[in-house]
DNA sequence: ATCATTTTTTTCGATTATCAAATTAAATGA
DNA sequence: TCATTTAATTTGATAATCGAAAAAAATGAT
């Protein structure tokens, strides 16, 4: 028994409330009861006694009243609600091919602690990678003058394909091996929960949370690295396909028969935009020198020279082609294209994103909006830190809950 | 006040419990109480007291205890339920370019009629077609012995772009104007709650009530008639995009700056494999007499003309790639390839799908199973069926709980 | 100052859905 | 005939929700 219910039944028949205004709470900010009733639909009653709940368990706290709101004019003053920062610290944590990057976050998603770790090497073996992980979060413990016994979840982003439903690494470029158990073996390693994902979800699950998608339950975010990454939310919720592992945009084909990519497989749109994909462009015309820096030919390109301008220009119209597919299949209310580095702005040109509209089936209502979000170089922690802060805030009020019983 | 909650608050908390109970009994066709109760993870008490609320409002029935149930040993006999076939009649209506058919169910899904509409033409205006509506409606009761009274709801059918929640024509080759209010002036007209959706959704629909797809969650349909549809499931409900023209499957781009579409874009999926691509390509080559007839071109590429076999070819060729494409952004578990005639089993060869297989982002997890589903002529208008049964269900059950009250 | 007014929040009482446990029902097999 | 087994129902307790009423906390008018 006590199995957890996705539905109203069962013994606790609250948890869906106390999730729904929990999340009213901190997606706006500070707001105050009356409000949250209108937004969710719950009685004022009800909601009183929710917010009492997660009052005493300390997970949120009252604010003054606010001194001056704008058109108020009489009447008892509302009580402003927010999430107590407090309640919780929680880390993200990014493994790309040359460092660990590890953010912690207070309950409200400030930033209390950054820390880098770089790696030996790009690929490693699982337990290796346990211990590497367990190496960076006592660094970033250590830095920020906190201990590892005060997290209370850690976020981690890999590349690859995982399934995060079962902390399952089919397969990343971290790794050595294909199919590892990651999450149990860091589970057996380390005493706090872990919350895994691939890494454009992480980036999707940040935008929703802290970034431009606050208020929007269907959107796609595109992400831009080494490959392309996709992260699709529908109904708020991350989407996973069957085997946890879809969304793969960067291997969606864009040419039959077309550029060999790096999976074997020929005319994915990866093989056309990603870096790698660039390079061996410019270097097939029998040049003087190789080229191995993105930046040159990127200046090059911006500085007028032919060649590598065509270069670019492709890139940008076999991403344009494959998006539109996106948009047509999935009609999101917005797309996100997320970046942490100005080099692929060629993508975010006006020329591409003009080409996208006008290969998206046309009808008579607003097309989807199209926005560039450009993160800073901690992008894709932040994006772990909103996973392991999602996973956290579910453990906590679903055990509020079996407490309170 | 009194407006719908999707969650658990509200006057009737227990209209999400009958929901769940009335779909187990429906999915199963014939379901015990203690098998519902095992289902739905609802106590065995709730499920009698849900049950018998349905059977007093007639929408189920109890059948003779199983005779002979295999392993069935002692015990109290477990006792049946399903729908009551007569609780509601139910219309599904498909307009095409040159019918308009209608089917007429009862609510068990059995079919008690048949009827078919000759058009005048294929494009109509709103009012012609409202009226259109009503013929093909008063025909098939007269022909099923029924009266337009007795039927509790209707699914109609068309191709283009529906918003099926605002029942909504953004467009639709049937009509010659964009933007048309159908569904209220519809209602006007007709004393008949009405269910519209895009063609390829109502497929998807009857696959998942009556077809292939009963007990999976996620699952995507293809269909091909004109042009091509999708219909994409995910966690049992249709999913429709922001502005509910989503799954343009049709319209993804597979080759850029390609095939002139009958949309004005190019290179979608459809200027390489709908009928009049095909076509267009046999008349290309200044052959004797022009072609026009589908299933000759079709017969003489299985007859091993080479340059009708390279028209099927490149066609299967593309598909492929853009299915591919599908399925490596939504990681299903099930693909249905559903159509209604043979003229288009190239689409479905081994050779196709084995190019499909090679071109999805391989992990160690069993590729989602790609099922070909060859309906008989009813294929659309069952699909409406199955759409208005859903409408009807859901209506019923709800008001079932504003009534009780 | 005092009091009416307004708005937010809480309290109270009633309703109702759910479940576990006990009970009843309906069969089989000894 | 009666113990046994399984299904379905009844019963009683628990808890979640809501509407209405009350309380709280401010402003504005007199």
């Amino acid at each position: 028994m006590a199995i957890i219910q996705r539905t109203s039944q069962g013994i606790d028949q609250r948890e869906i409330g106390r999730q729904q205004v929990f999340e009213a709470i901190r997606k706006s900010g500070r707001i105050a009861r009356i409000d949250i009733a209108r937004e969710t639909q719950v009685s004022p009653a009800t909601v009183t006694a929710i917010t009492a709940e997660l009052l005493t368990a300390g997970l949120i706290e009252e604010i003054l009243p606010d001194s001056d709101r704008p058109g108020a004019k009489r009447g008892r003053p509302r009580v402003a609600l927010k999430v107590r920062g407090d309640a919780h610290l929680i880390a993200g944590m990014k493994i790309s091919d040359r460092s660990a990057t590890v953010i912690l976050v207070d309950f409200e998603g400030n930033t209390v602690g950054e820390y880098d770790h770089e790696l030996p090497g790009p690929v490693m073996s699982p337990e290796e990678m346990v211990s590497l992980v367990r190496r960076a979060l006592d660094g970033a413990c250590r830095a920020a003058g906190r201990r590892l016994a005060d997290i209370s979840g850690v976020g981690l982003g890999l590349a690859g394909l995982i399934d995060a439903a079962r902390n399952f690494v089919h397969w990343s470029p971290s790794l050595d091996q294909r199919n590892v158990e990651l999450g149990l073996m860091l589970s057996d390693a380390l005493p706090v929960p872990f919350f895994m994902d691939n890494d454009a979800n992480l980036v999707a699950k940040a935008e929703q949370l802290f970034g431009q998608a606050r208020n929007v339950s269907d959107f796609i975010v595109i992400t831009i690295e080494q490959g392309v990454g996709m992260g699709i939310v529908i109904d708020d919720k991350i989407y996973r396909g069957e085997r946890g592992c879809g969304a793969e945009f960067g291997h969606t084909k864009v040419q039959l028969d077309g550029a060999l990519c790096r999976c074997g497989q020929r005319g994915c749109l990866e093989a056309y935009v990603g870096d790698y994909a660039l390079l061996r462009e410019a270097n097939i015309r029998g040049s003087a020198q190789p080229e191995d820096d993105l930046s040159a030919l990127h200046a090059r390109a911006k500085a007028g020279d032919a060649m590598a301008r065509s270069i670019f220009d492709r890139a940008g119209r076999m991403f344009a082609m494959g998006l539109a597919n996106v948009i047509n299949i999935f009609d999101p209310s917005l797309v996100i294209l997320s970046g942490e580095q100005m080099t692929f702005d060629f993508l975010y040109s006006e020329e591409v994103l003009n080409r996208v509209k006008a290969s998206v089936v046309q009808v008579d209502a607003p097309l989807p909006e199209i926005r560039v979000h450009k993160w800073g170089d901690l992008m894709w922690a932040k994006g772990a830190a909103a996973c392991g802060m999602e996973g956290v805030s579910e453990l906590t009020i679903r055990s509020l809950a079996t407490n309170a019983a």
